[in-house]
DNA sequence: CATGAATGAGGATTCATTCAT
DNA sequence: AATGAATGAATCCTCATTCAT
């Protein structure tokens, strides 16, 4: 992948992003064709081997653009302080399942196509991934009793846990197992992990 | 597909889907050629042909496999009576995880091809494992004084998908987002869970 | 090919043979799978095999079949004494065309198959319907003067496969070229042949 | 079958027909494969079908060269006006045959196609067809005194469908059944049929 | 013997990638 | 640089034929 140094290259670059985005939309990764990536993007299939090496090449990109949203919106969710623990879990539990759902389908080809095996997401990114996770924790964290913080870290970490892949699988999937097993739709179903896990995080 | 006429032939169709499960060991459904199961299973591929239409029509049967060693789990489990809440929640995290663990690569394929859209499990498949999933509620719910049951129904509910669900990823991506949240492993995580959700079923 | 010793076999013969002239009737010779004549027939593939060395093997028995009601369509003919040469001009145009048309779908895949390249008809078959040309020819010439007989040799030869070869084309292709250059259709059409052609035979 | 963008790939297209035209010398149409095409025409397979669809889209091209000088040599026939009635009837038998002969196996191979059911031929090409024979049949009769040529409207049109099909059978297929109840060949062959047509034609 | 299961060569077709224009 | 033509490995699938039951 050659860094563009040109305007042009770059607008070609996003024009196939963007394709791809679009594809994406209707099929997953693999079966996409770079032919179809290419007329979509109103580009010819030599223009995009001059960019790209090949046709995987285009993920690591979309992976950071999703990337990049992903830490955009978990820095203004932790720049925010809450009235106390319930309001902080209320917002984490909302706001995931809204920033998901904004994200839907580039969110689908990332967690699909991290499930099919390639390994497009390198151990730094996913260090980076870890580390958010844990700066959620802390942020959660903040808004307990500073006695009660150590004892509750296995906890908070669990929760977050629990959040994003109970959250993601009903966005993503609303209509398969294992997510058919929850009638709560939307804000409902938010609401509801929140009563879930806040019993265990305050301790009682 | 046919139906075997002659024994042989029976043979044959299970050294396929054994071939099929082994190669699923390896790597994903739509990536294995009818070339390599059936040199896999030691057939040739117009055997293959001749009893299945189509690489396609081999994962009705997987599923099938499948589903119905999970239906026999679930009914080993909600079978035993246990002694309390604790250790109901307890056993059922626990037993999921196991079983998950047993049937990991199986599971992975039947999980990853219901998201990648092919429409394998019917209808009524689905309503089968929602009822399935009712079930594992009442079986919890059974735990409960008789006079909160009522009231913890959608605790019970939202537990059962979250233990699912959480498992699932778990057991499945443990290197990848969003199981790389949890340090946890094996029993451990199980016993986090078990502590993440009880408080809430209790109703403390 | 064994000679069929026995009933049952004779009859399976039969059966075959009924049962690629039905197949014959929607498509032609080589879009015919062994399998759809066995199962057309209700009989497994392995008898076929145990019948005929291979799908070709079936066709001389077809010719056969054929050949033998040509002969004897022949035979009928040649036995009748007209009046005249009109008359017989005028017989056998109209007595072509009916026989040719009640054999049409077999008669269509001697024709085609011959003309596919499989030499099926051998050189001695061939010869065969060679003299009964020639016998069609001196019937004919039976009714001319005796005196005109061999100057008119040439154009009773020419007339005879003149007759069959555009009657042919007419009965087994109508809509195509070169037959919807003409747009009579069934007795007229011999009618228009036994206009055409009867003047040089009486050599006028 | 897509409209060639480059010189390149008319060229392409050009040995593509040209290896079919090659292999159709040896052997049917639905008997060659596009590997063997591709050899002749040195290509690879993938060029084949980046141009078309499949083997059946190169027959319309086919068709269409044979339709074309089939045409122009229509128009160099009816351009000539000769002597007399025998004269244009000899011209017509003649030239029929040497247009054949020179065309013998793209001539078998729209021929056989044709019978062998495949649509190739449009309803327009077919007219079209048909409008020729017509111009031949006007042709002819100009050769004929004015008073005569309503009356010989049929005897006309019989003839040079008789012509057509008893010189393409000749050619085509001289050893096979009909052609070989004629012992003639070539320019004998073609002075036969004039023999043959010229009386009725005439009137006599 | 009859049956139909198994074989595997052979043909069609796709598509990522390279290369000529 | 951009275009799209060419390549060919890889895969799917069929079907005549053989062989086990």
């Amino acid at each position: 992948m050659t860094t563009p140094k040109q305007q042009r290259s770059l607008k070609t670059q996003q024009k196939l992003l963007d394709a791809l985005d679009h594809c994406l939309q209707h099929k997953y990764f693999e079966q996409i064709s770079v032919a179809e990536i290419t007329t979509e993007a109103q580009v010819s299939v030599g223009t995009f081997y001059r960019r790209f090496k090949d046709k995987e090449a285009l993920l690591p990109l979309l992976y950071q653009r999703f990337g990049d949203q992903l830490r955009q919106w978990h820095l203004t969710l932790v720049n925010h302080q809450e009235a106390n623990l319930e309001a902080a879990l209320h917002a984490f539990c909302h706001q995931t399942r809204a920033f998901f759902e904004r994200q839907r389908h580039i969110l689908r080809t990332v967690h699909l196509n991290a499930r099919l095996g390639d390994q497009a997401l390198t151990v730094a990114e996913l260090q980076g991934r870890r580390q958010e996770y844990q700066q959620l924790e802390r942020w959660l964290g903040q808004h307990l009793d500073p006695s009660q913080r150590s004892e509750r870290q296995g906890a908070l970490q669990m929760a977050v846990y629990t959040v994003v892949s109970a959250t993601l699988d009903k966005v993503l999937y609303p209509s398969l197992t294992p997510a058919i097993a929850s009638e709560l739709n939307g804000a409902e179903f938010s609401d509801g992990l929140v009563a879930l896990l806040l019993p265990a995080l305050e301790g009682r």
